[in-house]
DNA sequence: GAAGATTGAGAGTTCAATCTTC
DNA sequence: GAAGATTGAACTCTCAATCTTC
């Protein structure tokens, strides 16, 4: 097993006349390699449930959604992905009997995605899951954690991916 | 635009009686957010010069290494992906003229990945790029991208994700 | 014409299986 | 038999093009 492999990275950066660049080079590249790490672990947990994470998430979103039920576009805003991959991620999750397509009642443009009560079910033994593997313990201090949340958080909101409450 | 999906999120675990897990949840939520974000950026910044993150990422391993080349298998070490991947980036690489593969002369198993000039050149211009676009300015205040990177170099050695000093 | 959704193509990843060389 | 690399299959994501409905 070799050294930390950011620092070294780091290092090359700062020796290559990249000084100004470096921290952020480092602060980039931890992210990318800590994001890995977690959907690894979150993969291995959600296994067993034939989910991905991100089919996992959209069955969360229609769960707490309050009629069990939103239009294909709006789940695409909500969760920041394209929508060809909403309808790819509908159609495996219809076909797994976890959620079901109906037309939108006034509109005949829309379709909605409805969570079943088996999508329910899968719904929240796989958060069960998920709790219990990862996010009780993702890895650092629940203190830590919460600071990074935070400056995570205004990072989202400078580069426009929310709006501020006002 | 909406107000911040994460907070939601906390809020509708506390709410399902999974508060131990919420803070955990909204911090893994975070990562996966900030990574898509960086990733845009990156990708865009790369894009003039034919380059995905990958490629540019094995790219300056081979600018870093003593002697510009490397196994393929330490390539997919050094770089945690599979074997498979590192075929397929030093497939494109070698199309592109940046790469070229050579036997290794002691072994006749292994596959050297050697940079080449037109590589050294790329390399360097993609990174002055990266550096000016997206890592001077990542999008938070220096103090905390370095205690961001800090808390996650503590996370990934936890994870055995590299050799402790001793 | 614009909005909502789907389709097909292209790129990337992982896995299992295969082939060659040690 | 094990190590190193490649191949083909399966999956996901994105983009451009298409189709239907407003």
């Amino acid at each position: 097993l070799a050294l930390d492999p950011i620092a070294e990275a780091h290092r090359n950066w700062t020796e290559h006349g990249w000084g100004d660049a470096a921290d952020g080079m480092a602060f980039v590249t931890s992210v990318v390699r800590v994001h890995q790490l977690l959907l690894a672990r979150i993969d291995q947990t959600l296994d067993p449930f034939d989910l991905s994470f991100a089919r996992f998430e959209l069955l969360m979103l229609l769960l707490f959604t309050r009629k069990g039920e939103l239009p294909l576009g709006k789940i695409g805003v909500r969760l920041q992905v394209h929508p060809a991959s909403v309808t790819n991620a509908v159609n495996r999750l219809e076909s797994q009997g976890l959620v079901v397509r109906r037309p939108h009642p006034d509109d005949g443009r829309t379709t909605l995605a409805r969570i079943t009560p088996a999508g329910r079910r899968v719904a929240r033994r796989a958060a069960d899951a998920l709790n219990a593997a990862v996010f009780t313990e993702p890895g650092l201090p629940s203190a830590s954690a919460t600071r990074v949340v935070a400056a995570f958080t205004a990072l989202r909101r400078d580069a426009g991916d929310f709006a501020v409450r006002g």
